[in-house]
DNA sequence: TTGTGTTTTATTGCCTCC
DNA sequence: GGAGGCAATAAAACACAA
């Protein structure tokens, strides 16, 4: 190819511009004229609607050629007519070789470029006849007409990808929106525990007789760290403790058979991708004796790439808004839910008073 | 008029297909 | 190996502000 492509390569091309490439002023009309037969785009198929140029031609009737061809002919009439000497537009004679190159671009006319775009319309591949039949038509070269295209192809090209840029920037700018509506959320529903909390814990104290050391308490209800500064940043960060024993509202102890502990921790970004896919290996959340994983966190949501949310499921969304807004009473058990089915079976009597609801952890 | 940024035309080299 | 497509690039033509 190389060596085919140097023909047209350097001032080779320029050679071969003989002919001028523009069209003569007066020819609006006549594209008008030509466009008729042609003017549906649908009725243009390509080298298949260059039959309708080739039923005007095949004579050398000037009169049978295009517009193109025939400012063409009218112009080379007039140069012969004129005895230039040398005029860059038509004697391939005056495009000396100096310096850098000498071939001096010539943009096409309008005319040709309306025309040349409405054939891009039709099909933006281009056939050898196809393009020989638009060359002619238009009074340029083949190889003219070839390049016309490609560059045209690379135009084209370069629009779809800023488009489909656009569209991708939509789409990441309403991800950001839900997202910082969600960090919203989230820091008024841990404003909403915070209080809960504060309220709880005088009543606690005032109601038994406990030490200082609240662990040690029958209910030994710990919510550790939400105030802390440094969580929180973090959307979710809570431990509720729960002893392997307690008693109801008539004091009597009740046997826990196994220790609750319910531990959601805000994941580092790199592994929240992975244990919202793989829900086998984390030990975040645990439940009871047995370490069953729950990875709804808030935060492995929102620290998601935009472009990857959609790996999550509409399910999965509502999962993780209930979780995020039911977990202190886990009202919600899903049949594939062991921990929650453990927690059912084990813990019916954990002991805290029925009517003592603002920080439930009854699983109904 | 001139400097500067953008658009258009054209070249080159590489790649794929037949 | 020839033909054609594409990406990268050069360079002329053009638009426009200062």
């Amino acid at each position: 190819m190389a060596a085919s492509r140097k023909l047209y390569g350097g001032s080779s091309m320029s050679l071969l511009l003989q002919n001028d490439t523009r069209l003569p002023s007066s020819s609006h009309q006549v594209l008008d004229s030509l466009w008729l037969h042609t003017s549906d785009p649908s009725s243009f198929q390509g080298s298949k609607s260059m039959v309708d140029f080739e039923n005007g031609r095949g004579s050398n009737n000037i009169r049978d050629r295009s517009f193109f061809q025939q400012g063409l002919m009218e112009k080379e009439e007039n140069n012969n007519n004129s005895n230039n000497m040398c005029d860059d537009d038509y004697d391939p004679s005056c495009f000396h070789q100096t310096g850098n190159g000498n071939s001096k671009k010539r943009r096409l006319t309008s005319e040709q470029v309306q025309f040349l775009e409405r054939s891009f319309e039709v099909e933006n591949k281009l056939e050898p006849e196809r393009k020989v039949q638009l060359a002619k038509e238009l009074g340029l070269q083949p190889r003219q007409v070839a390049i016309w295209f490609q560059n045209r192809r690379a135009r084209f090209k370069t629009k779809q990808l800023e488009k489909e840029y656009g569209a991708l920037k939509a789409s990441f700018d309403k991800l950001k929106g839900d997202y910082e509506s969600l960090l919203q959320q989230n820091h008024k529903l841990k404003q909403e525990v915070n209080s809960l909390k504060n309220k709880l814990i005088p009543r606690d104290k005032n109601d038994g007789n406990y030490s200082s050391d609240e662990k040690s308490s029958p209910h030994n209800v710990d919510i550790m760290n939400l105030n802390d500064e440094k969580k929180e940043e973090e959307p979710i960060m809570m431990e509720l403790m729960i002893s392997n024993s307690t008693s109801n509202e008539n004091g009597s102890k009740m046997p826990l058979t196994h220790p609750i502990m319910l531990t959601c921790k805000q994941e580092d970004a790199n592994s929240a991708k992975s244990d919202v896919l793989d829900d086998s290996d984390s030990p975040h959340c645990t439940y009871g004796n047995h370490h069953h994983h729950h990875h709804r966190h808030l935060s492995s949501f929102m620290e998601e790439e935009p472009a990857e949310s959609d790996e999550f499921s509409q399910d999965e969304d509502d999962n993780l808004s209930e979780n995020l807004l039911t977990l202190p009473c886990l009202p919600k058990v899903e049949d594939n839910d062991a921990c929650y089915h453990e927690q059912n079976e084990n813990t019916c009597g954990f002991g805290f008073p029925v009517e003592d609801q603002t920080f439930c952890f009854w699983p109904y």
